[in-house]
DNA sequence: TCAATAAACCAAATTATATTCAGATGGAAG
DNA sequence: CTTCCATCTGAATATAATTTGGTTTATTGA
C-alpha cells in the first residue's frame, strides 16, 4: 500500500496514542471526520495496522525487573532450534525473543518480579529447556528508550 | 492497586486486543457493561493501563531489517552516559535501548529497511555519537517471541 | 481539449458504543 | 442488626463510529 504524508502522520498519532477520536485526529490532520475514518480503515485492512494493544506500567504490576539473556545452543540442527523456539514461546517470562547472529543464537527479554523470581526463572525454567548449551544474563539498569512507534 | 482475577483477565485481554467492546468485554468476563467500564477506568486512573497504542506490521511498511547493537562507553562518567541517553532518544532508528550490566553497556534494538539503510545509520548516526568505545552488531534472523502482553 | 473514471473528499443521517445515573446487592465493621 | 462501602445492574443519555449520498479533484485516453 501507498502511503502519504498524511497517512504517516495518522500512522505516527495512532502509533503514539490510539484512542484518539476520529475528531480529534481529523483536526490535527485538518480533514473531515470521514475522510480520517476511511483511511484508517484502509491502513487497517491492507495490514499496516495490525492491531491495538492496551500497554500496562511494568511498576504498577511488579514485572519491571527485567533480563537481557544471550543464549547459545549446543548445535544448530533445525529439529534443536525449532524445539528451543517452540519451549520459550511458552514461558510467559520472555516477552521477546530474537535469533540472530554472532556468538549467541538467541538474545531473550524477560520480565519478572525480582531477582529472587529471575532465578526461579532461571533454574526451574529456562535452564531446563532442551539443547541450551551456555546462558549470559545481563540486568537492566534502565530501560532508557522503549517506543512502539516506527517513524514511516 | 489491588486486582483480583477478573481484572487480570480484563488485562490479558486488552493487552490482546484493546479494541474490544464493552459489551465483547461483559460477554467474556460474564460481568454487566457498566461493571467492565468501570473496571476499565479504575485501571486507566490507577495508572495500571499506561496506554493505548497501534502497531504496525513492520514488512508491510519496509522496516523489517533489525538489529540488536551492544554499545560499551569509553567511560562511566555521568556525564557520558547522560549524553549518550539523551543522544540515543533522538535516533528514530533506535526503537529499544536498555542499559544493562555485564560486558557492555547497553543493547539498543534497531530497525531500518535494510542493510544498506543499517550501514548508513551506523556510520552517519550511531558511530558519530560521543563517547562510545566499541559495538557489536547482532543481526536478527527472526523475531522468535514479541508480544507486549505481560501476564499479571 | 475534454468527457469518463476513479479516488478522495465532505456533511448529514444512522447506528453503535461509551458514559452517566439511580438504585440493588453483598460483604465487613461496629 | 445496621451502617458503610464497594461493586454490581439495567436504563437513560451523550458521544463516537459508521454509512449514505453526493461533490470535488486528479488522471487518462479518445
Amino acid at each position: 500500500m501507498q502511503l502519504d504524508e498524511i497517512d504517516k502522520k495518522l500512522l505516527r498519532l495512532l502509533q503514539e496514542d490510539a484512542k484518539q477520536t476520529s475528531k480529534e485526529l481529523s483536526h490535527k490532520l485538518a480533514l473531515s471526520v470521514t475522510a480520517v475514518y476511511e483511511r484508517v480503515r484502509k491502513l487497517e485492512n491492507s495490514g499496516v495496522i495490525s492491531r491495538y494493544v492496551a500497554l500496562l506500567n511494568k511498576q504498577k504490576i511488579a514485572k519491571d525487573f527485567m533480563v537481557l539473556c544471550h543464549v547459545k545452543l549446543t548445535q544448530h540442527k533445525k529439529e534443536y532450534i525449532q524445539q528451543f523456539e517452540r519451549e520459550v514461546m511458552d514461558l510467559q517470562e520472555v516477552t521477546e525473543c530474537f535469533h540472530v547472529s554472532g556468538d549467541y543464537d538467541y538474545i531473550l527479554k524477560i520480565c519478572v518480579r525480582d531477582m529472587e523470581d529471575y532465578r526461579h526463572f532461571m533454574l526451574s525454567k529456562l535452564t531446563s529447556l532442551q539443547h541450551i548449551a551456555s546462558t549470559h544474563s545481563s540486568f537492566m539498569i534502565a530501560e532508557v528508550k522503549n517506543t512502539l512507534t516506527i517513524l514511516v
